[in-house]
DNA sequence: GTCTATAGGAAGATAGAC
DNA sequence: GTCTATCTTCCTATAGAC
């Protein structure tokens, strides 16, 4: 039986991180978030008290916890390390469509440069994944140095097509990007 | 003989570009540039009639001129391949302060997902680094093709390093990723 | 060219009815 | 929980003095 409440929950925080996305913080007024969800601006505040901060926030939580269901439950399963890999590839081609969309942890680590309120939730997002894709490089028989390393890579990888994609407005950085992730983190 | 007032502009696109740089687009306010240049709002009004938008357009062109100054010119002598990505790594190191600074043309991309009034400039800029890094693996002995895709390659991991730099709070992922450069461009 | 002063509007946020 | 109405603050932009 479905918590219904939790359903809306994710329907608003889908609808707000599509507006943060796509906006950034700053650009990301609460008359857009009110338009994006629906609900008018004081029935953002009564949800959100905080604001803006408070939805930035929880979007990212909400995000966190997506990654954990749909991509590392999936890498703890018994497979090949090339099984591994390739569905986490898979998965960020859904994720970013393919590099039609921006990342929304550079789009709110790209905020008041000093002080960010969010820079906690995105590095442990970062290492929370580069901890699962370390495990891969390690269970393809890689030391744990040089796994970290590779894990690094593929999200520098990742961040780079997705920058350079939006930039050239193309999804051909992207793609040649998912093609080179298994050999970077597996190659012998 | 130099020509004051175009270094005095100089200074002020200088200053300019740091706040947008560090804020972004959005959350650069005029007054805010104002901070930055010590001149009062009403004074950029006039040396910038269209505004905000002016300011980022002629921050980005002053981009231009200086990769072109500082770095193509260069890359156009007479030295081999090793020398020119040597070079090149070492400017953006000074550009990007190494790691610590975020991309300009990142964070002017991710204005206004849609309609955005620098892409092309951003877009150029990309494209004739691209070419600039594709002639220096050409010389190295690549095919054209591959030649693009390595200085794509590159491109690609100097944006994402700079992404996770600024995320993870550390100069790490740059200060590895420009050991990892010449090796994408120059590898047989 | 630079400034003080200010208009006009959009932003974040709240009061209080339903 | 959602709304209309409103407050205050900050923003962009301009008028006009020096």
């Amino acid at each position: 039986m479905v918590n219904i409440k939790k359903i809306e929950d994710e329907d608003l925080l889908h609808q707000l991180s599509g507006a943060f996305k796509d906006y950034g913080y700053e650009g990301t007024s609460i008359t857009i978030l009110s338009k994006v969800t629906g609900l008018k601006r004081p029935s953002l505040y009564h949800r959100f008290p905080r604001g803006k901060e408070q939805m930035a926030e929880e979007v990212l939580s909400f995000i966190y916890t997506w990654i954990e269901e749909n991509i590392l439950n999936k890498l703890k399963e018994n497979l090949t390390p090339e099984e591994k890999i390739n569905f986490f590839v898979h998965q960020i081609g859904k994720i970013y469509e393919n590099g039609k969309n921006s990342c929304i942890l550079n789009m709110l680590s790209a905020t008041k440069c000093e002080n960010n309120p969010f820079s906690e939730a995105i590095n442990n997002t970062f290492k929370t994944l580069q901890v699962a894709l370390s495990d891969i490089a390690v269970q393809a028989g890689n030391d744990r140095k040089e796994a970290q390393n590779r894990a690094e890579n593929i999200l520098v990888e990742i961040q780079g097509a997705l920058v350079l994609s939006r930039a050239m407005n193309s999804t051909a950085p992207f793609k040649r990007m998912q093609k080179r992730l298994p050999d970077i983190l597996l190659s012998r």
